[in-house]
DNA sequence: GTATGATTGAAACGAACGTTTGACTTCCGG
DNA sequence: CCGGAAGTCAAACGTTCGTTTCAATCATAC
């Protein structure tokens, strides 16, 4: 069906959060600047949360998939062997940027709700947000134990996390 | 003086807005963990954004200061002659990370705090939050000039930015 | 057309927020 | 001692928040 509606709420709260972050932005602000009503956010997305995170779904999932679909491509090319770490990090880090270039004005702002709630979520809020990330990094971790097998599952670990704070900053 | 109250809240506020963030943050939590009354901050600090400022300015008067002083200490060694971009960024990086490390635990959350709000401050607080570096900025971005005459204004002005920049997120 | 489920609308809910108030202590110079 | 400033305290203020409610409207299948 694709509701209008829900549409127009996930364009502005995804600018709006990007600009005055999640935790400053009421659904007040929200619904009024999508000209659609106070209610129709819960009726839609159940929760402010909730609505975060569909947001960021929507933006995540073509991500991930790409992101597994290249690293799909990577181990059918090497197939026993060993890859190659720099062809890890391309594949995990290009798709973000492709999608954003897709995305046009909407890919820049979701990446800079990214980098901000790289930096402001809380503990409790980053288990859900991290639930997005499930298939991909278990795969991406994997891959770079093969790359690094001299490193232990901490610092690979210790690593992903880098990894992903870096293109949240950038 | 130095109230005891006024440094308990001083302290608590300063980890808890680097832990959950600014708005994210309630005074009544702040009162809560410091083990004062809550009618205290608005008697000691007037609201709750002058508490920042007042916190940030705790901290950012002294790692200003040793700025400035190395400036000094740089210009007066090269005269009239053209400085070397490597130790004027030396002297505007080192400060904080000295001062961290006197500080302990609560440099380090300092710091934390720094990155945080280089992220999630709005327009309208970033100008408070600028005023604070009124002087070191002015005096940094000139002897930048002398440094790179090569630069035009706004060149030399994205590039203090960056720096600022790259210091948070460190 | 009419019944039925999906969506929207206006209004209100309780909770939490920053702030203010005014009475009560604590402290100290005269 | 005492008087007044400085500080603390519990309570309440008004506002805003996310959420809920329920009637009104819309769309669609019969």
């Amino acid at each position: 069906m694709a509701s209008e509606t829900k549409d127009r709420i996930l364009d502005v709260a995804e600018r709006l959060f990007a600009d005055r972050g999640y935790p400053a932005t009421s659904l007040r602000d929200i619904t009024a600047e999508a000209g659609v009503n106070l209610a129709s956010v819960n009726y839609h997305f159940g929760a402010k949360e909730s609505l975060l995170a569909a947001l960021l779904e929507r933006r995540f999932t073509p991500v991930n998939e790409r992101r597994l679909e290249l690293l799909d491509a990577l181990e059918a090319r090497v197939g026993a062997g060993r890859p190659d770490v720099e062809d890890v990090l391309r594949a995990f880090l290009a798709p973000p940027f492709e999608k954003q270039q897709e995305w046009g004005e909407g890919g820049r702002t979701f990446l800079r709700l990214v980098g901000r709630l790289h930096a402001e979520t809380n503990d409790e809020h980053r288990a859900n947000y991290l639930r997005l990330f499930e298939e991909t990094r278990q795969r991406y971790t994997a891959a770079l134990h093969r790359a690094l097998p001299h490193l232990d599952d901490a610092d690979v670990r210790w690593r992903m996390m880098f990894l992903i704070g870096s293109m949240a900053f950038a």
